[in-house]
DNA sequence: CGTCCAGGTCTAC
DNA sequence: GGTAGACCTGGACGC
């Protein structure tokens, strides 16, 4: 395994990074082509270069961040690209410090500041996007698979045989016939075909809503005006791919969940969590985020 | 074997 | 603007 690169493991604000609770943010992060291995402390992910696809592996090294190259060869240009996308997923440019001022001063998310809130990206907004729509009604397993069906048919391969996720120009040329036999994604099929096709064809310019010049409710309604993108996707997306942290993940999971953990007796209204997070302003999509999966990474891990 | 529903969304009132 | 019903799929249940 020939090293790639190593970046520093903190954010743009010199604050720490948390490499176990990056990598296990949230479910999507754990997709195809990405595969999370905490045992090992490292995530393995396969990448589009220029002509091809890279499979890496990506761990901390005391104070930095590690890229390996798992197969094949690369020359200084595609390894530049791999580390430049390797810190684009990690949002190593994000300053959360901000976040963890007003994490300090609470008892229930005060362990924030140690390095969690960084939530892992897809390399492409394009591809949180498709991968979210794929979380919609249905259970984990299903989602899941339609990610695996579209990266392992769809997908180019990197030596080793894994595949990077398909690009909007593969996606879009896949026939409805595709994501109804093989992806199984009934319904979804012509969102995910529609959505890749106005990409491909140019029409559609997803990676934009990156700037961070555009307003959060112009994200928000670009994103809702997406075929099969709703509330619940739009907040997801804003959260889990773009840095936008001032909506709630209102959902089937997240709604029980908080209850148990806010120890309610019965349901409890979107309004009523949305306010006890409040205090959090444009934040407080991600603090609801952490109250949830505090539990999702071993406080003693070693480091 | 029928019903329900999972990290919802869309359409039609 | 707010709210029923339909919607693919495939496990998990109850009968």
């Amino acid at each position: 395994m020939t090293l790639v690169a190593e970046l520093p493991l903190r954010g743009a604000g010199g604050e720490p990074v948390d490499f176990a609770r990056t990598i296990l943010s949230h479910g999507v992060a754990e997709l195809p082509p990405n595969r999370v291995a905490l045992e090992s402390r490292s995530l393995e992910t396969t990448l589009p270069v220029a002509g091809g696809a890279r499979s890496v592996r990506v761990s901390a090294a005391g104070a930095m961040l590690r890229v390996e190259l798992m197969r094949g060869r690369v020359g200084a240009r595609a390894a530049q690209t791999l580390a430049a996308t390797t810190a684009h997923m990690f949002r190593l440019d994000e300053d959360l410090s901000a976040f963890y001022a007003l994490a300090r001063d609470d008892r229930a998310l005060d362990w924030c500041a140690g390095g969690a809130g960084r939530m892992l990206r897809a390399p492409t907004v394009f591809e949180d996007v498709a991968k979210t729509i794929c979380t919609t009604n249905t259970a984990w397993s299903g989602t899941r698979k339609m990610t695996a069906a579209l990266v392992d048919n769809l997908g180019v391969a990197a030596p080793g045989g894994r595949r990077a996720f398909p690009s909007p120009e593969a996606m879009a040329a896949a026939d409805e016939s595709f994501y109804r036999d093989i992806v199984r994604a009934g319904y979804r099929g012509p969102y995910l075909k529609q959505l890749a096709t106005a990409v491909a064809e140019g029409t559609l310019d997803l990676e934009e809503l990156n700037d961070p010049e555009l307003p959060d409710d112009e994200a928000a309604a670009r994103l809702l005006a997406l075929p099969g993108v709703g509330p619940y996707a739009v907040a997801h997306v804003m959260l889990t791919s773009l840095g936008r942290y001032s909506r709630l993940v209102l959902d089937s999971w997240t709604r029980p969940t908080y209850g148990k953990l806010a120890g309610a007796r019965g349901a409890l209204k979107d309004a009523t969590i949305e306010r006890r997070f409040r205090r959090y302003r444009e934040y407080a999509g991600l603090a609801f985020w952490l109250y949830l999966t505090r539990s999702w990474v071993d406080e003693g891990l070693p480091v």
